[in-house]
RNA sequence: GUGGGUGUAGCUCAGGUGGUUAGAGCGUCUGGUUGUGGCCCAGAAGGUCGUGGGUUCAAGUCCCAUCACUCACCCCA
Protein backbone atom coordinates (compact mmCIF):
# COMPACT_ATOMS: atom_id res chain seq x y z
CA UNK A 1 0.00 0.00 0.00
CA UNK A 2 1.60 3.49 -1.33
CA UNK A 3 1.04 5.81 1.35
CA UNK A 4 -1.50 8.64 1.28
CA UNK A 5 0.29 12.09 1.25
CA UNK A 6 -1.14 15.72 1.49
CA UNK A 7 -2.94 17.67 -1.43
CA UNK A 8 -0.23 19.70 -3.88
CA UNK A 9 -0.01 23.27 -2.60
CA UNK A 10 -1.30 22.35 1.01
CA UNK A 11 0.82 22.14 4.28
CA UNK A 12 0.89 20.89 7.33
CA UNK A 13 1.84 23.37 10.33
CA UNK A 14 3.25 21.22 12.65
CA UNK A 15 3.58 22.43 16.32
CA UNK A 16 6.95 24.40 16.23
CA UNK A 17 5.57 25.69 13.67
CA UNK A 18 2.04 26.51 14.73
CA UNK A 19 3.35 28.13 18.19
CA UNK A 20 4.59 31.49 15.42
CA UNK A 21 0.88 31.33 14.16
CA UNK A 22 -0.44 31.42 17.21
CA UNK A 23 1.23 34.38 18.47
CA UNK A 24 1.09 36.30 14.89
CA UNK A 25 -3.13 36.06 15.08
CA UNK A 26 -3.21 37.28 18.72
CA UNK A 27 -0.65 40.06 17.66
CA UNK A 28 -3.52 40.32 14.66
CA UNK A 29 -6.68 40.27 17.05
CA UNK A 30 -4.98 42.84 19.56
CA UNK A 31 -4.19 45.74 16.82
CA UNK A 32 -8.41 44.89 15.29
CA UNK A 33 -9.27 45.46 18.97
CA UNK A 34 -7.41 48.70 19.62
CA UNK A 35 -8.51 50.31 16.11
CA UNK A 36 -12.25 48.92 16.97
CA UNK A 37 -12.87 46.45 14.47
CA UNK A 38 -14.47 43.34 15.02
CA UNK A 39 -14.53 39.82 13.47
CA UNK A 40 -16.75 38.22 10.79
CA UNK A 41 -16.49 34.73 9.72
CA UNK A 42 -18.21 32.97 7.40
CA UNK A 43 -18.39 29.57 6.01
CA UNK A 44 -15.79 27.58 3.85
CA UNK A 45 -17.78 27.59 0.63
CA UNK A 46 -20.31 29.68 -1.13
CA UNK A 47 -22.55 29.79 -4.27
CA UNK A 48 -19.86 29.63 -6.97
CA UNK A 49 -22.35 32.61 -8.68
CA UNK A 50 -20.83 34.94 -5.45
CA UNK A 51 -17.74 35.42 -6.75
CA UNK A 52 -18.56 35.20 -10.25
CA UNK A 53 -20.32 38.58 -9.83
CA UNK A 54 -18.36 39.78 -7.63
CA UNK A 55 -14.62 38.98 -8.41
CA UNK A 56 -15.42 39.41 -12.04
CA UNK A 57 -15.35 36.47 -14.70
CA UNK A 58 -12.55 37.88 -16.77
CA UNK A 59 -10.13 37.84 -13.59
CA UNK A 60 -7.48 34.58 -13.02
CA UNK A 61 -9.03 33.52 -9.94
CA UNK A 62 -12.50 33.51 -11.49
CA UNK A 63 -11.65 31.97 -15.01
CA UNK A 64 -9.31 28.95 -13.98
CA UNK A 65 -8.36 28.74 -10.65
CA UNK A 66 -11.03 28.07 -8.38
CA UNK A 67 -12.23 25.14 -6.75
CA UNK A 68 -15.99 24.56 -7.72
CA UNK A 69 -17.62 21.64 -7.72
CA UNK A 70 -21.66 20.41 -7.63
CA UNK A 71 -22.83 19.05 -4.10
CA UNK A 72 -25.29 16.35 -3.67
CA UNK A 73 -28.15 18.68 -4.60
CA UNK A 74 -26.58 20.24 -7.51
CA UNK A 75 -25.69 22.90 -6.67
CA UNK A 76 -22.34 24.80 -7.84
CA UNK A 77 -20.14 25.38 -4.94
CA UNK A 78 -16.61 27.13 -4.62
CA UNK A 79 -13.97 26.82 -1.93
CA UNK A 80 -13.49 30.43 -1.12
CA UNK A 81 -10.69 32.44 -3.38
CA UNK A 82 -11.18 35.61 -1.14
CA UNK A 83 -12.86 36.98 1.35
CA UNK A 84 -14.38 40.28 0.35
CA UNK A 85 -17.33 39.18 -1.79
CA UNK A 86 -18.33 36.63 1.57
CA UNK A 87 -17.52 39.28 3.87
CA UNK A 88 -19.90 41.77 1.62
CA UNK A 89 -22.59 39.06 1.08
CA UNK A 90 -22.75 38.22 4.65
CA UNK A 91 -23.32 42.18 5.43
CA UNK A 92 -26.03 42.46 2.94
CA UNK A 93 -27.58 39.08 4.09
CA UNK A 94 -27.42 40.04 7.80
CA UNK A 95 -28.53 43.74 7.17
CA UNK A 96 -25.75 45.01 9.68
CA UNK A 97 -26.28 48.34 7.57
CA UNK A 98 -29.68 48.74 9.56
CA UNK A 99 -27.55 48.46 12.83
CA UNK A 100 -25.48 51.02 12.05
CA UNK A 101 -24.28 52.92 9.58
CA UNK A 102 -20.81 52.13 9.62
CA UNK A 103 -19.40 48.58 9.72
CA UNK A 104 -15.45 47.78 10.81
CA UNK A 105 -15.17 44.12 9.82
CA UNK A 106 -12.08 41.96 10.45
CA UNK A 107 -11.42 38.19 9.19
CA UNK A 108 -9.17 35.82 9.04
CA UNK A 109 -9.43 32.64 7.19
CA UNK A 110 -8.30 29.57 4.90
CA UNK A 111 -8.89 30.92 0.83
CA UNK A 112 -8.30 28.14 -1.70
CA UNK A 113 -6.75 28.90 -5.23
CA UNK A 114 -5.93 26.00 -8.00
CA UNK A 115 -2.44 28.02 -8.80
CA UNK A 116 0.63 26.07 -9.21
CA UNK A 117 2.42 26.17 -5.98
CA UNK A 118 6.00 28.47 -5.71
CA UNK A 119 7.56 30.62 -2.78
CA UNK A 120 4.98 32.46 -1.34
CA UNK A 121 1.91 30.70 -2.96
CA UNK A 122 0.15 28.07 -1.89
CA UNK A 123 -3.21 26.17 -2.60
CA UNK A 124 -4.74 26.60 0.45
CA UNK A 125 -3.28 29.57 2.01
CA UNK A 126 -4.23 32.02 4.89
CA UNK A 127 -5.14 35.66 4.55
CA UNK A 128 -6.87 38.45 7.04
CA UNK A 129 -7.87 41.36 6.11
CA UNK A 130 -9.91 44.26 7.37
CA UNK A 131 -13.22 45.92 5.77
CA UNK A 132 -14.78 49.79 6.37
CA UNK A 133 -18.53 49.65 5.02
CA UNK A 134 -20.38 52.48 4.81
CA UNK A 135 -17.59 55.07 4.38
CA UNK A 136 -17.02 57.12 1.33
CA UNK A 137 -14.49 59.24 3.10
CA UNK A 138 -10.48 59.60 2.62
CA UNK A 139 -10.01 58.74 5.98
CA UNK A 140 -11.35 55.27 5.94
CA UNK A 141 -8.55 54.57 3.30
CA UNK A 142 -5.95 56.14 5.71
CA UNK A 143 -7.34 54.01 8.63
CA UNK A 144 -7.41 50.44 6.62
CA UNK A 145 -3.67 51.75 5.63
CA UNK A 146 -2.38 52.87 8.59
CA UNK A 147 -3.73 49.67 10.30
CA UNK A 148 -2.12 46.98 8.03
CA UNK A 149 0.82 49.10 8.81
CA UNK A 150 0.59 49.33 12.52
CA UNK A 151 -0.40 45.46 12.48
CA UNK A 152 3.05 44.86 10.53
CA UNK A 153 5.34 47.28 13.17
CA UNK A 154 3.41 45.53 16.09
CA UNK A 155 4.93 42.26 14.64
CA UNK A 156 8.23 43.69 13.96
CA UNK A 157 8.23 43.74 9.98
CA UNK A 158 11.17 45.86 8.95
CA UNK A 159 11.36 47.92 5.35
CA UNK A 160 8.02 47.33 3.96
CA UNK A 161 7.20 49.84 1.04
CA UNK A 162 3.60 51.01 0.04
CA UNK A 163 2.56 52.01 -3.43
CA UNK A 164 -0.83 53.32 -3.86
CA UNK A 165 -2.56 54.87 -6.98
CA UNK A 166 -6.46 55.77 -7.65
CA UNK A 167 -8.28 53.77 -10.34
CA UNK A 168 -10.62 56.14 -10.36
CA UNK A 169 -14.60 55.12 -10.08
CA UNK A 170 -17.03 54.10 -13.14
CA UNK A 171 -17.43 56.84 -14.82
CA UNK A 172 -13.46 57.78 -14.84
CA UNK A 173 -12.90 54.58 -15.92
CA UNK A 174 -15.04 54.76 -18.56
CA UNK A 175 -13.42 57.93 -19.69
CA UNK A 176 -9.66 56.97 -19.18
CA UNK A 177 -10.54 53.23 -20.83
CA UNK A 178 -10.85 55.11 -24.26
CA UNK A 179 -8.43 57.24 -23.42
CA UNK A 180 -6.03 54.40 -22.94
CA UNK A 181 -6.88 52.30 -26.13
CA UNK A 182 -6.49 55.12 -28.45
CA UNK A 183 -2.47 55.09 -27.04
CA UNK A 184 -2.33 51.48 -27.44
CA UNK A 185 -4.39 51.46 -30.74
CA UNK A 186 -1.50 52.38 -32.85
CA UNK A 187 0.74 49.11 -31.70
CA UNK A 188 -1.72 46.71 -30.87
CA UNK A 189 -0.13 43.98 -33.04
CA UNK A 190 3.58 44.44 -30.91
CA UNK A 191 1.65 43.71 -27.68
CA UNK A 192 2.18 40.65 -26.42
CA UNK A 193 -0.81 38.08 -27.02
CA UNK A 194 -2.26 38.44 -23.31
CA UNK A 195 -2.37 42.43 -23.77
CA UNK A 196 -3.59 42.03 -27.13
CA UNK A 197 -6.53 39.93 -25.49
CA UNK A 198 -6.86 42.37 -22.68
CA UNK A 199 -7.30 45.42 -24.77
CA UNK A 200 -11.14 44.92 -25.57
CA UNK A 201 -12.25 44.17 -21.75
CA UNK A 202 -9.82 45.23 -19.43
CA UNK A 203 -7.40 47.83 -21.16
CA UNK A 204 -5.88 48.76 -17.51
CA UNK A 205 -4.45 45.53 -16.95
CA UNK A 206 -2.02 46.16 -19.78
CA UNK A 207 -0.07 48.56 -17.85
CA UNK A 208 0.88 46.35 -15.32
CA UNK A 209 1.89 43.58 -18.22
CA UNK A 210 5.61 42.40 -17.41
CA UNK A 211 6.56 41.56 -20.58
CA UNK A 212 9.74 43.96 -21.73
CA UNK A 213 8.34 45.62 -25.14
CA UNK A 214 4.64 45.76 -23.44
CA UNK A 215 6.76 47.34 -20.59
CA UNK A 216 8.72 49.76 -22.86
CA UNK A 217 6.03 50.90 -24.64
CA UNK A 218 3.68 51.52 -22.04
CA UNK A 219 6.71 53.66 -20.41
CA UNK A 220 4.44 56.95 -22.09
CA UNK A 221 0.98 55.47 -21.37
CA UNK A 222 -1.51 58.05 -20.33
CA UNK A 223 -2.16 57.73 -16.15
CA UNK A 224 -5.69 57.50 -14.70
CA UNK A 225 -4.34 59.33 -11.69
CA UNK A 226 -4.13 62.47 -14.18
CA UNK A 227 -7.06 62.27 -15.79
CA UNK A 228 -9.53 61.69 -12.99
CA UNK A 229 -12.91 63.91 -12.87
CA UNK A 230 -12.37 66.46 -9.99
CA UNK A 231 -14.26 64.17 -7.87
CA UNK A 232 -12.23 61.28 -7.67
CA UNK A 233 -9.00 63.62 -8.19
CA UNK A 234 -10.14 65.42 -4.90
CA UNK A 235 -10.46 61.78 -2.58
CA UNK A 236 -7.10 60.67 -4.13
CA UNK A 237 -5.71 64.15 -3.31
CA UNK A 238 -7.11 63.98 0.44
CA UNK A 239 -5.72 60.47 0.77
CA UNK A 240 -2.22 61.34 -0.06
CA UNK A 241 -2.16 64.56 2.74
CA UNK A 242 -3.99 62.34 5.00
CA UNK A 243 -0.88 59.80 4.99
CA UNK A 244 1.55 62.81 4.72
CA UNK A 245 -0.60 64.40 8.12
CA UNK A 246 0.41 60.79 9.74
CA UNK A 247 3.87 60.25 8.53
CA UNK A 248 3.18 57.36 6.90
CA UNK A 249 5.79 56.97 3.45
CA UNK A 250 4.41 56.17 -0.01
CA UNK A 251 5.19 55.55 -3.35
CA UNK A 252 2.86 56.51 -6.72
CA UNK A 253 2.76 53.93 -8.97
CA UNK A 254 0.25 55.27 -11.46
CA UNK A 255 0.33 51.88 -13.23
CA UNK A 256 -0.69 49.81 -10.43
CA UNK A 257 -3.74 48.29 -11.05
CA UNK A 258 -5.13 45.08 -8.67
CA UNK A 259 -6.11 41.81 -9.80
CA UNK A 260 -9.70 41.80 -9.10
CA UNK A 261 -12.44 44.27 -10.78
CA UNK A 262 -14.26 45.80 -8.07
CA UNK A 263 -11.65 48.30 -7.09
CA UNK A 264 -12.69 51.70 -7.27
CA UNK A 265 -10.72 54.84 -6.69
CA UNK A 266 -8.06 54.00 -3.57
CA UNK A 267 -5.59 50.82 -4.63
CA UNK A 268 -2.26 50.21 -2.23
CA UNK A 269 -0.36 47.68 -2.05
CA UNK A 270 2.46 46.69 0.58
CA UNK A 271 5.52 44.87 -0.10
CA UNK A 272 8.77 43.39 1.33
CA UNK A 273 12.27 42.86 -0.27
CA UNK A 274 12.33 39.63 1.77
CA UNK A 275 10.24 37.55 -0.30
CA UNK A 276 11.00 35.88 -3.54
CA UNK A 277 8.77 36.53 -6.84
CA UNK A 278 5.56 36.89 -4.63
CA UNK A 279 6.61 40.01 -2.66
CA UNK A 280 3.38 41.21 -2.19
CA UNK A 281 2.40 41.06 1.70
CA UNK A 282 -0.99 43.24 1.32
CA UNK A 283 -3.24 44.62 -1.21
CA UNK A 284 -6.10 46.34 -1.10
CA UNK A 285 -8.54 49.37 -2.37
CA UNK A 286 -11.69 50.89 -2.36
CA UNK A 287 -14.48 48.74 -3.96
CA UNK A 288 -17.41 51.54 -3.85
CA UNK A 289 -19.71 48.72 -6.24
CA UNK A 290 -19.33 45.59 -5.27
CA UNK A 291 -22.49 45.73 -2.78
CA UNK A 292 -24.47 46.94 -5.56
CA UNK A 293 -22.89 44.12 -7.76
CA UNK A 294 -24.13 41.89 -5.50
CA UNK A 295 -27.74 42.86 -5.35
CA UNK A 296 -27.69 44.82 -2.15
CA UNK A 297 -27.87 48.43 -1.81
CA UNK A 298 -24.96 50.51 -2.70
CA UNK A 299 -22.25 50.56 -0.01
CA UNK A 300 -19.18 52.62 -0.02
CA UNK A 301 -16.67 50.12 1.23
CA UNK A 302 -12.68 50.13 1.62
CA UNK A 303 -10.60 47.26 2.90
CA UNK A 304 -7.27 45.65 2.64
CA UNK A 305 -5.70 41.36 2.37
CA UNK A 306 -2.87 40.24 3.72
CA UNK A 307 -1.07 36.71 3.60
CA UNK A 308 -0.09 35.15 6.84
CA UNK A 309 2.10 33.05 5.19
CA UNK A 310 4.17 35.41 3.37
CA UNK A 311 4.40 37.43 6.57
CA UNK A 312 5.55 34.32 8.34
CA UNK A 313 8.45 33.83 5.81
CA UNK A 314 9.19 37.97 6.21
CA UNK A 315 9.36 37.63 10.14
CA UNK A 316 11.30 34.54 9.75
CA UNK A 317 13.78 35.95 7.20
CA UNK A 318 14.35 39.47 9.67
CA UNK A 319 15.06 36.64 12.27
CA UNK A 320 11.84 37.75 14.24
CA UNK A 321 11.07 35.66 16.76
CA UNK A 322 7.77 34.30 17.32
CA UNK A 323 7.63 31.20 18.50
CA UNK A 324 6.21 30.35 22.01
CA UNK A 325 8.41 31.63 24.55
CA UNK A 326 6.57 29.11 27.31
CA UNK A 327 8.45 26.72 29.38
CA UNK A 328 7.80 23.27 31.04
CA UNK A 329 7.80 24.04 34.84
CA UNK A 330 7.51 20.81 36.83
CA UNK A 331 8.12 17.23 35.51
CA UNK A 332 7.25 14.69 37.93
CA UNK A 333 9.15 11.20 38.42
CA UNK A 334 7.86 8.96 40.10
CA UNK A 335 9.35 5.74 41.08
CA UNK A 336 7.45 2.66 42.19
CA UNK A 337 4.14 2.21 41.83
CA UNK A 338 2.75 3.48 45.04
CA UNK A 339 4.63 6.76 44.22
CA UNK A 340 3.13 6.53 40.80
CA UNK A 341 -0.42 6.83 41.53
CA UNK A 342 0.46 9.48 43.91
CA UNK A 343 2.28 11.68 41.09
CA UNK A 344 -0.81 11.25 39.10
CA UNK A 345 -2.86 13.05 41.87
CA UNK A 346 0.57 15.47 42.20
CA UNK A 347 0.18 16.20 38.50
CA UNK A 348 -3.39 17.33 38.22
CA UNK A 349 -2.96 19.87 41.00
CA UNK A 350 0.11 21.49 39.84
CA UNK A 351 -1.56 21.68 36.43
CA UNK A 352 -4.73 23.42 38.20
CA UNK A 353 -2.80 26.03 39.89
CA UNK A 354 -1.64 27.35 35.92
CA UNK A 355 1.57 25.92 35.68
CA UNK A 356 2.86 23.58 32.76
CA UNK A 357 3.28 20.03 33.72
CA UNK A 358 4.40 16.63 32.60
CA UNK A 359 4.81 13.22 33.35
CA UNK A 360 6.28 10.35 31.82
CA UNK A 361 3.88 7.97 30.08
CA UNK A 362 6.20 5.29 28.58
CA UNK A 363 7.73 3.78 31.86
CA UNK A 364 11.13 4.90 31.17
CA UNK A 365 13.87 4.59 33.70
CA UNK A 366 14.80 7.12 36.13
CA UNK A 367 17.82 8.46 33.90
CA UNK A 368 15.62 8.46 30.88
CA UNK A 369 12.94 10.75 32.13
CA UNK A 370 15.37 12.98 33.75
CA UNK A 371 16.97 13.23 30.15
CA UNK A 372 13.07 13.58 28.90
CA UNK A 373 12.70 16.38 31.22
CA UNK A 374 15.91 17.95 30.17
CA UNK A 375 15.07 18.13 26.76
CA UNK A 376 11.84 19.47 27.25
CA UNK A 377 13.81 22.19 29.38
CA UNK A 378 11.96 21.81 32.71
CA UNK A 379 12.71 24.20 35.05
CA UNK A 380 11.66 21.60 38.50
CA UNK A 381 12.05 18.18 38.29
CA UNK A 382 10.28 16.49 41.46
CA UNK A 383 11.31 12.86 42.21
CA UNK A 384 8.57 11.29 44.48
CA UNK A 385 9.43 7.57 45.37
CA UNK A 386 9.45 5.22 48.53
CA UNK A 387 12.08 7.77 50.61
CA UNK A 388 9.88 10.82 49.54
CA UNK A 389 6.80 9.00 50.73
CA UNK A 390 8.04 8.68 54.02
CA UNK A 391 9.46 12.18 54.28
CA UNK A 392 6.26 13.56 52.89
CA UNK A 393 8.65 15.59 50.72
CA UNK A 394 9.39 15.96 47.46
CA UNK A 395 12.94 16.07 46.60
CA UNK A 396 13.14 19.00 43.86
CA UNK A 397 15.92 19.66 41.17
CA UNK A 398 16.45 23.05 40.24
CA UNK A 399 17.42 22.04 37.05
CA UNK A 400 18.72 25.64 35.81
CA UNK A 401 21.03 25.58 39.20
CA UNK A 402 21.96 21.37 39.24
CA UNK A 403 20.95 21.59 42.91
CA UNK A 404 18.76 19.75 44.72
CA UNK A 405 16.61 20.27 47.61
CA UNK A 406 13.34 18.96 49.82
CA UNK A 407 10.38 20.59 50.00
CA UNK A 408 7.53 19.31 52.42
CA UNK A 409 4.44 18.35 50.65
CA UNK A 410 2.70 20.82 52.36
CA UNK A 411 5.28 23.57 51.02
CA UNK A 412 4.97 22.86 47.61
CA UNK A 413 2.14 25.07 46.56
CA UNK A 414 3.74 27.94 47.89
CA UNK A 415 7.47 27.17 46.56
CA UNK A 416 5.96 26.56 43.22
CA UNK A 417 4.46 29.30 43.52
CA UNK A 418 7.33 31.77 44.87
CA UNK A 419 9.85 30.52 42.38
CA UNK A 420 7.69 30.53 39.12
CA UNK A 421 8.06 34.64 39.67
CA UNK A 422 11.10 34.37 39.09
C1' G B 1 -0.42 25.35 -18.77
C1' U B 2 5.19 26.37 -19.81
C1' G B 3 10.39 26.31 -18.41
C1' G B 4 14.80 25.40 -14.88
C1' G B 5 16.58 22.71 -10.44
C1' U B 6 16.39 18.58 -7.02
C1' G B 7 15.14 13.53 -5.38
C1' U B 8 20.59 8.57 -0.83
C1' A B 9 18.75 7.14 7.03
C1' G B 10 13.82 11.31 11.17
C1' C B 11 16.90 16.07 9.55
C1' U B 12 21.32 18.28 6.72
C1' C B 13 24.24 16.10 3.27
C1' A B 14 29.02 12.80 1.32
C1' G B 15 29.18 8.92 -2.11
C1' G B 16 35.86 11.23 -9.14
C1' U B 17 35.86 8.00 -14.77
C1' G B 18 29.72 1.86 -12.79
C1' G B 19 32.90 -3.05 -9.04
C1' U B 20 33.03 -6.46 -2.49
C1' U B 21 28.24 -6.16 3.62
C1' A B 22 25.83 2.31 1.00
C1' G B 23 28.62 6.47 4.73
C1' A B 24 29.13 11.18 8.06
C1' G B 25 27.18 14.91 11.33
C1' C B 26 22.83 16.02 14.09
C1' G B 27 18.65 13.57 16.23
C1' U B 28 16.59 8.94 18.63
C1' C B 29 17.46 4.65 21.99
C1' U B 30 20.65 1.80 25.52
C1' G B 31 24.85 1.51 28.73
C1' G B 32 29.05 3.88 31.56
C1' U B 33 26.13 3.23 40.12
C1' U B 34 21.83 0.13 43.06
C1' G B 35 16.72 6.29 42.49
C1' U B 36 18.75 11.42 38.78
C1' G B 37 19.54 15.49 33.21
C1' G B 38 23.20 18.59 30.52
C1' C B 39 29.46 17.46 28.93
C1' C B 40 32.30 13.16 27.71
C1' C B 41 32.89 7.91 26.31
C1' A B 42 30.95 3.15 24.34
C1' G B 43 27.29 0.78 21.59
C1' A B 44 22.46 0.12 18.93
C1' A B 45 18.34 0.91 15.96
C1' G B 46 17.07 3.22 11.40
C1' G B 47 17.90 3.28 4.12
C1' U B 48 12.65 -0.57 -1.46
C1' C B 49 19.52 4.89 -2.82
C1' G B 50 11.58 8.59 -5.54
C1' U B 51 9.27 4.72 -8.94
C1' G B 52 9.38 1.57 -13.42
C1' G B 53 12.02 -0.11 -17.44
C1' G B 54 16.77 -0.62 -20.21
C1' U B 55 22.34 -1.23 -21.07
C1' U B 56 26.06 -4.37 -18.44
C1' C B 57 29.20 -10.08 -15.77
C1' A B 58 28.10 -5.84 -12.37
C1' A B 59 24.20 0.59 -11.45
C1' G B 60 23.10 4.92 -5.97
C1' U B 61 26.59 5.85 -10.14
C1' C B 62 25.06 5.34 -17.53
C1' C B 63 20.21 5.70 -20.82
C1' C B 64 14.76 6.24 -21.22
C1' A B 65 10.18 7.00 -19.02
C1' U B 66 7.34 8.39 -14.94
C1' C B 67 6.11 10.62 -10.26
C1' A B 68 7.02 13.98 -6.40
C1' C B 69 9.10 18.29 -4.47
C1' U B 70 11.03 23.08 -5.54
C1' C B 71 11.96 27.81 -8.06
C1' A B 72 10.35 30.91 -12.01
C1' C B 73 6.79 32.62 -15.90
C1' C B 74 1.60 33.82 -15.37
C1' C B 75 -1.32 35.61 -11.43
C1' C B 76 -1.80 37.34 -6.69
C1' A B 77 -1.90 37.78 -0.54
Amino acid sequence: MNQLRRIKGTQDILPEESSKWITLENKIRTVMKKYNFSELRTPVFEQTELFARGIGQLTDIVAKEMYTFQDRGKKQLTLKPEMTAPIIRAYLENKLYAQSQLNKIYYMAPLFRQENPQAGRLRQFHQFGAETLGSSAAEADVEIIDLALAIYDAIGLKDLKLVINSVGDAEDRVRYKKILQDFIKPNLNKYCPDCQRRFDENPMRILDCKNETCSTMNKNAPKIAEHLLPKSKAHYKTLKNQLTILGIPFKENPYLVRGLDYYTRTVFEITSDALGAQNAICGGGRYDLLAEELGGQPTPAVGFASGIERLLMVADKQNINLSDSGRLQVFLVAMGDKAKNESLVWLKKIRNMGLQAELDLLSRSIKAQMREANRQNARFVLLLGDDELQKKAFSVKLMDQGEQVDIPFDELFEFLTDKSKE
